[in-house]
DNA sequence: TTTATCTTTGCACACGTTTGTATTTGAAAC
DNA sequence: GTTTCAAATACAAACGTGTGCAAAGATAAA
């Protein structure tokens, strides 16, 4: 292992100034061209990689935005990942991405790297447990532009971009209303997270609107697998007024609904109907193919680096709390 | 936006010198216990966070591991980034994961950001346009430790965790054979990538041992997409002798088989066997269970992890050349 | 030749932190 | 009161880069 070479490695070499040397490598038109070419050609031929340890320190930012998401794994924010390293890649950023795995210790260590080093901007995605935003002030305190998607901190000021989950849940639950179904279930997240607290009371207001009293067949999942899925089915239909119908927030529930569905030879939608956030293969893959809520990575990719870029550019303040809403959709088909 | 406190404020304040405030916050025991608390104090107060930038360039390295994965869509994938993520936090590493798209030029950026940077380490697999290994060896150059997982530059010098790809293959087709199928054609990827070669050598070595002169069928997909794996299907029960069985590179591919078979209303397993490398939800979900080669993410993380880690601490050379070995398996179940 | 103007390069300091060495302080020993 | 020693703190240099300013060198105008 060799040293790393050095602005002043080179202007040893080639007798001249370090500063020369520097604005040589960044085309400053101050440098003679001749010298220039020559800097360039040695800095080629000996890899020389600027140490951005050196110019941040000077006060210049990274070209890295950082993404802050729950889990990874999940087909949603594996989706936001890559349709947004590609518009930061497009943009001239390169994109980081740090998973919190659900857990607020985590998120605060990730959001103090973040701020330890220099990057350019952040876009997050809060953990189901977190408790407080104080982590994520820091960063406006410390000038980096923070931009939140899907699942938001309400009492920090700073750009968001949210899902219509209020409307559409209660465009779905009106839907199943609509086909005949009255014992209708939410099966959905903790509701101190926005997402999930609009969506239930999308629900609710639906049924309200319908004089509908079936309100209490709300079930909080505190973690979204297959088979917390089962067994939630499993639940519900002990109960002496069985639902008819579910709404799912996760797709991994709906899955397990379904799957338990199948062993317990229940005709969907016969016997039950289902209708379940995130529209991805499985939902075309299981039969009947699911009656779906779709929402857009891609809009929300673009708006949320559209805000990020633009307080990166000093268009916008950095204490700017503007919300932009993404619209979702229903893809109707045969599980309703 | 106040400006960021730094260790001469903190100082100031405190009437000490800045070099005391450094030890102080180091916990160095050549300062006195009251001064210590003093600068504890103040700096939780005034949320200071330590300017790594100025640590790194004095040589100090990030506590930062920096993972280039090709698409982090790809359940294998994700479930790397997950398990990862876990072990580094455990062992007080953050990851940062990096998404090339499989694109050439994406993976040098990222990699010569990481260069610039000063990461702890680095694990990577590749993309399937990395057409020459110059920026990895880079790495080496700048001391940067180096560990490749599943998709491997050969003709580079350092740790690489693979899967018996060509074992499981081999033991996959076997099965098919064993179980009665003669036109058994492989779908997979292409095969400048170690592991799809790996695969297809497997395939083609076993059904030479059975005297199978079906070799020929062997198609290259540029890109795993459901639509492709139709299209796939299509293409070969056009030709004369048609497959029998299948064995499938990549869970979409396979789908995509699976959904046009369904579609043109063949059977599996009895028109159609179908075995595919990846035991995922789908794999179960879709009807009839399909079988499958997994992997294990886990292992391959706890594996490249600890090479990582102990090349980090200088337990192994740089320049070491170990390769371990992972073992895929395969799950019985209604396809064949 | 002298003066003015422009091009090119060199110099020095700053960014925030760490660390080896020097200095001060205070107390104990003589 | 002076010396000795240890504890605590201050000083200074270094990491690699960028930039305002000064200086030198070259060219053109007078």
């Amino acid at each position: 292992m060799q040293k790393r070479i050095t602005i002043k490695d080179i202007a040893k070499e080639l007798n001249v100034h370090h500063s020369t040397v520097s604005r040589a490598l960044r085309n400053d038109p101050r440098v003679n061209v001749a010298t220039r070419d020559l800097v360039l050609k040695y800095a080629q031929e000996h890899d020389y990689q600027t140490n951005m340890n050196a110019v941040q320190l000077r006060g210049a930012t990274n070209n890295t935005i950082a993404l802050i998401v729950p889990n990874i794994n999940h087909t949603f924010f594996s989706d936001i990942v890559s349709q947004l390293t590609n518009i930061a890649y497009q943009k001239g950023y390169i994109l980081s991405v740090f998973q919190t795995n659900e857990d607020f210790a985590q998120e605060v260590g990730i959001v103090s790297t973040i701020i330890r080093q220099n990057y350019a901007g952040v876009v997050a995605s809060i953990s189901k447990n977190t408790t407080n935003s104080n982590h994520f002030s820091l960063l406006k305190t410390f000038g980096i532009p923070l931009v939140f998607f899907d699942r938001v901190c309400n009492d920090i000021q700073t750009p968001k971009v949210l899902v219509n989950n209020y409307d559409i849940t209660y465009e779905a639950t009106e839907y199943l209303v609509n086909k005949g179904y009255k014992r209708i279930a939410h099966l959905t997240g903790p509701t101190h997270i926005n997402v999930f607290n609009d969506r239930q009371n999308g629900y609710i207001d639906a049924l309200k609107k319908h004089n509908i009293n079936y309100q209490k067949k709300i079930v909080i999942a505190d973690e979204f697998t297959v088979e917390l899925g089962k067994s939630c089915l499993v639940n519900l239909l002990s109960e002496i007024d069985k639902p008819d119908a579910i709404i799912s927030s996760s797709i991994l529930l709906t899955m397990g609904i379904a799957v338990q569905a199948r062993e317990m030879s229940l005709q969907i939608p016969k016997d039950l109907a289902l209708i379940g956030f995130g529209n991805q293969l499985v939902s075309l893959i299981i039969q009947p193919q699911l009656t779906s809520i779709y929402q857009s990575e891609l809009e929300i990719a673009e708006i949320t680096f559209e805000l990020l870029e633009k307080m990166i550019n000093k268009e916008i303040s950095i204490d700017s709390n503007c919300t932009r809403m993404v619209r979702a959709g229903i893809v109707y088909r045969d599980s309703c």
